[in-house]
RNA sequence: GGAGAGAUGGCCGAGUGGACGAAGGCGUUCGCCUGCUAAGCGAAUGUAGGGCCAAAAGCUCUACCGAGGGUUCGAAUCCCUCUCUCUCCGCCA
């Protein structure tokens, strides 16, 4: 959320940004709606200096055993005016709100101005694409192969875009997720957090999934699933105010993920790439607002980490200005290499919202120096997204035979180090 | 699910209709004092919004005692609804 104050002063920036992402919302709006409030607020203040003031005179009389009559005739219909004007107030107010949850971040200055997925700058690659002497198959072939994936059933437990992971596919989902989590916790100073997988609607309005984004997500009657742990870990410290010495916070939370994938139909039917249900590890800092996009470049370089300790190729990308998330004011895409398809899927994604989130959260620091509250900047990023870390796993370290290698990495995890079709 | 108790500032805790943004204590910060430490003395110490100001500083007003509504000239205090926490019983992994 932005702050309205700055949009008032800033309305050439923020119509500007909005351009940029491809957004079309009328400000005017909002402008119109904030002046009414403030006219409104400053009527109704007045009439309540006032009515604080025939207060305390009426008390006073009181204690003489004066009654009067007509200065309480007055404040009645003083009182029923404030009554009017805070109700109006409370509508200017919700009129404002409900427009400034919609507005998305202003992206940074560094971020390319694009159009789309394809103005997109790669930044960096890391490794090679892995030579196969064989046509490299697709992982859920590799993975139905070895009777480790199974969609079928999956379809019919639950429906389309679920997996069943059978025995040493199980076993791979896990020892990446204790993988991941032990390199960020032991090497990377994270500190390792198991949150609900269920939360309230607050939470979800915190961290910009609510109110625009509804549709996306799964519900049950009480609350809503996380479709990431950014959710309930960035909402840990809502309301609250962090001591400034104590950043940058470093949170990693495995979690399942849940999405609707509205408006996806037909996009990545087969394999992992985009289930209803996943795993994640995911980090979160809350950072120094002075220092903020140094945690984004280190908590990057923690999700790459992984890929690198795992072998796999990949590039990092940023995101231009209309491909970038709503709540974001920066995004590196990690993306892997992933050879039957030859192309690169994402498979982390790490942003910087500034104080976007903690804005619309609470969430503060107390600075050392200053002795003052304001708001924390908040980062996360996928280190990574566990099921197509999987995927990626099977397709490029497959075997002509349909084994396939464990990486060696994930060796000691899995006490294992070839994957092998049953008997 | 049933019965009961509670929610006040960074923390503890007082406050049952008027001068209460809220006693007292703890903590924190600054100053004084002491050879050092401890103790002691003094002062400061919430958040948000509006207005004045070019802006900051500053001044000023308003709101906030779990949330929302009601009664009243006036509500932390009385009434209603809701949320959360705790205790006991039942059920449950």
């Amino acid at each position: 959320m932005l702050d309205t104050k700055i949009i008032r002063q800033n309305i050439g920036v923020v119509k500007n940004a909005l351009k940029n992402r491809g957004s079309v919302m009328d400000l005017d709006e909002l402008l119109e709606a904030d002046a009414r409030r403030r006219t409104l607020i400053q009527e109704a203040d007045e009439l309540k200096a006032r009515r604080n003031q025939f207060s305390t005179r009426i008390a006073r009389a009181r204690t003489e055993g004066l009654d009067l009559e007509k200065e309480k005739s007055e404040m009645r219909s003083i009182s029923e005016r404030i009554k009017a004007l805070d109700e109006q107030i409370r509508e200017a107010d919700e009129a404002v709100n409900r427009f400034v949850l919609e507005i998305p971040n202003i992206p940074h200055e560094s971020v390319p101005v694009g159009k789309d997925a394809q103005d997109n700058q790669i930044v960096r690659t890391w490794g090679e694409k892995p030579e196969f002497s064989f046509t490299p198959k697709d992982h859920w072939d590799v993975g139905e192969g070895l009777s480790i994936l199974d969609f079928k059933r999956a379809a019919k437990i639950t429906g389309a875009r679920f997996t069943v992971n059978w025995g040493a596919g199980a076993k791979l989902e896990r020892a990446l997720i204790n993988f991941m989590l032990d390199v960020h916790t032991q090497e990377h100073g994270y500190t390792e957090v198991l949150p609900p997988f269920m939360v309230n609607r607050e939470s979800m309005t915190a961290t910009g999934q609510l109110p625009k984004f509804e549709e996306d997500l799964f519900a049950t009657d009480d609350y809503f699933l996380i479709p990431t742990a950014e959710v309930p870990v960035t909402n840990l410290y809502r309301s609250e105010t962090l001591p400034g010495e104590d950043l940058p916070l470093k949170l990693v939370a495995y979690t399942p993920c849940f999405r609707r994938e509205a408006g996806s139909y037909g996009k990545d039917t087969r394999g992992l790439i985009r289930q209803h249900q996943f795993n994640k590890v995911e980090l979160v800092r809350f950072a120094d607002p002075a220092r903020s996009f140094t945690d984004l470049e280190e908590l990057t370089n923690d999700a790459e980490d992984i890929l690198k300790k795992l072998g796999l190729h990949y590039r990092v990308v940023v995101l231009c200005t209309g491909d970038l998330g709503f709540s974001s004011a920066k995004t590196y895409d990690l993306e892997v290499w992933m050879p039957a398809q030859g192309v690169y899927r994402e498979i982390s994604s790490c942003s910087n919202f500034l104080d976007f989130q903690a804005r619309r959260g609470q969430i503060r620091y107390r600075s050392p120096e200053s002795k003052k509250t304001d708001y924390c900047h908040t980062l996360n990023g996928s280190g990574l997204a566990v099921g197509r870390t999987l995927a990626a796993v099977l397709e490029n370290y497959q075997r002509p035979d349909g084994s396939v290698e464990v990486p060696e990495a994930l060796r000691p995890y899995m006490r294992l180090d070839l994957i092998e079709p049953i008997g």
